[in-house]
DNA sequence: GTTATATAATAACCATCGGTTACTAAAAGG
DNA sequence: CCTTTTAGTAACCGATGGTTATTATATAAC
């Protein structure tokens, strides 16, 4: 059996994976060291870096099948053919939110660097879907406007603009919760809510004017 | 003189601040260490923990002075009587971004951290500031939002925080600029004030409704 | 002016971090 | 049964923020 060997790397490596996500989901990315990783999946720190190339890029690997779950929540939202438009987009928005202080751990690493310019990399692969998910924001709003068609692209994106701050400055404002996640949502959802649907009021009032 | 010594030691532990100063609005607070500072005030690093705390009461005691000519310049705007309310709420708005993405390390470190409850301690002296500044972003969207004061109390608070959001929403997504800073500003302030011009039709068309 | 005392400053140190390397142990293949 | 390959680890590296034992010196007292 040549299976033996690496099947048990696979567990191991899995395992790792496993108590990583535990320790950066209740503690945060920054705070948990690769020692405590190496210690809850039982081998030794060292063996970590034969599975993954570094503490970033075990976060990303952990990161990836995350994300795309989210996207396709928020790619079902959309096709909801006979919802409200509106409806969608809070709904749209609100899967994203929730995404992102629920995994707040991700969010930090993958969001908060801007995409880089700079190096001859394709990106990183968290970054690429990242991109994906506010195409999905953008469209979530365009078609909650239907009936402003007719002004230029530019006054378009600036709407998506202003929602993506607003979406995101939720975000970041409870991103740092003390209290159990849960009340924070509950409690704090209906201000977003409430802070799109006057957003959007102000973009028909805009367009019509 | 017993004021040599005393003298020496103040001229020192300025020369530590104004280093800290210039290596934290350059290369961000996490990535500047206490022996760089150190290096470039012109003493060891451990006389660094002679005058202050640790590394981030030096943050804060640098901080303070800033954030209360923040202060003053918020204030100065909602006090000119004589330009249009919208107007002085955007300027507000403004000066307040400005601050956030000028001192970004300051901003991290003093406005991550949520309001901690669970400390006997009466709170960071940065802290309170912070809350101070919150309040003029709220008297200059009331004042801008006169007509409307009919409603609830509590709508009036959601208002505020739906503007909060976008504030800080629009800060968030540009404090990694890789640009220099001027540019940053220069390319994007105007989709923050078109997203609170936005905003506020939104609240003045859901108030009369 | 000499000596004693208070204190400013530092060198040496600590535990810890993320990450690398030289080595060991054990499974696979003949 | 022996050789080769490879998974895994102990020991190590440079660096961090922070502490402590020690040294140097300006002041105060005689």
């Amino acid at each position: 059996m040549t299976t033996t060997r690496k099947k048990q790397t696979e567990e191991m490596k899995a395992a790792v994976r496993s108590a990583a996500e535990a320790l950066f989901a209740e503690r945060g990315y920054q705070a948990v060291t690769m020692r405590e990783i190496a210690k809850a999946a039982g081998c030794s720190h060292t063996a970590i870096y034969l599975y993954y190339k570094n503490k970033e890029d075990l976060l990303q690997q952990i990161a990836i099948p995350s994300l795309m779950d989210l996207n396709q929540r928020m790619l079902d939202k959309l096709a909801d053919q006979k919802a409200d438009p509106l409806e969608i987009l809070i709904e749209v928005c609100e899967e994203y939110v929730v995404f992102c202080l629920t995994n707040s751990s991700f969010y930090t690493v993958l969001f908060a660097g801007s995409v880089r310019v700079d190096e001859k990399e394709p990106e990183l692969e968290a970054n690429r879907i990242r991109n994906r998910l506010f195409g999905h924001l953008d469209r979530a709003l365009r078609l909650a406007l239907t009936g402003n068609h007719g002004d230029e692209p530019e006054a378009a994106i600036n709407r998506t603009r202003a929602l993506f701050f607003m979406v995101q400055g939720y975000v970041s404002t409870y991103s740092d919760h003390v209290e159990p996640l849960d009340e924070v949502m509950e409690r704090t959802l209906p201000y977003l809510e409430q802070g799109i649907r006057t957003l959007v009021a102000g973009m028909v009032a805009h367009t019509r004017a």
